[in-house]
DNA sequence: TTTTCCATGTAACTCGTTACATGATTTC
DNA sequence: GAAATCATGTAACGAGTTACATGGAAAA
């Protein structure tokens, strides 16, 4: 539902195709969505045969390559639209974190084995909010968006501070 | 891949039939780990199937039911355990956090409803920080998950207070 | 007497991914 | 001449879920 979403509030504000949005999400969006292209493809069919969005005949279609397929949003996918962010905005979904998982297991390695790894994961912790931090500022509610990330990486690796510090206070006994 | 190390790391503790580790799944673990038990029955018969663990041949079958399989990790099954722990405990994989889509769009509802919205996500969230905090304690590994998830919570609820004071102040504009 | 507990599963489905196909056009 | 860009998709697969089936025993 979530990706429906967001295709539904993209094309809500612009008319765009198939590729346009692609793009759109893969060059801006990257750090918060996830929607592969052939999956934006079919749910833009399923959008349009539900009839929340509908094609918008455009004069000149380029050379060779198949025609574009421009969207807009009908009232439909306007009511739909709005019904999905009200239900988006309300609930809160605990994520996973399967990295858990190895974490209530840590007593089946050498603790300076489970050091390393875990050595590891932290760069590569450090490494994506760094990242994050050079996200090109977005305004109003994106920067929000980005902020989030930011708060949740730093509280991640406050918290594997002190898985790292717990190990190795284990290895002194 | 996340299932399959739990499972063998839980059959790496003891014995257990299918049953009995559904239980402890939904029971002790129910607030990091999301196991469903067509998921864990089938993922069993994987294992075996591979070779990771084995049926344990018990005496007594205990009336009408189907009896009980009770498994043993294997040899193999003990390599693929400290494989598949390694590379959870390496990497770091980043969570989904679908609500930010619904705070992307929040320009599409008026402010008041969409405050109104937020503050019943941050009513949902208290409430598991709240049964969180109820946890009965675990030792070891498995406190440092429970904290892990505490810090997390905090974490968004900081966030989101920011998200409402942001909406709050586009109120007064 | 109905529900819950035990203990296993199957069948159908949803959602999403990966890898591939097409084919002209522009860039290296 | 090879690779990337544009623009659409399909086919096959994977992981997991939901809803259902079975059937005796114990508890309400």
């Amino acid at each position: 539902m979530h990706r429906q979403l967001l295709l539904l509030g993209l094309l809500r504000r612009e008319d765009m195709h198939g590729y346009q949005l692609n793009e759109y999400i893969e060059r801006d969006l990257a750090f918060c969505a996830d929607v592969k292209k052939p999956t934006a493809y079919y749910l833009l069919d399923r959008l349009a045969e539900e009839g929340h969005i509908a094609e918008v005949e455009e004069g000149q279609t380029p050379g060779g390559r198949p025609p574009r397929k421009t969207y807009r949003i009908t009232p439909h996918g306007e009511r739909a639209f709005l019904a999905l962010l009200r239900e988006n905005l309300r609930v809160y979904e605990r994520p996973a974190f399967a990295g858990d998982i190895g974490v209530a297991f840590l007593d089946a390695l050498p603790p300076g084995e489970a050091l390393g790894l875990l050595g590891e994961r932290r760069a590569a912790m450090q490494r994506q909010l760094d990242e994050l931090r050079e996200v090109p500022g977005h305004g109003g509610a994106l920067r929000l968006v980005i902020e989030h990330h930011i708060i949740h990486l730093e509280a991640e690796l406050a918290w594997l501070e002190r898985v790292i510090e717990w190990l190795a206070g284990q290895t002194n006994e």
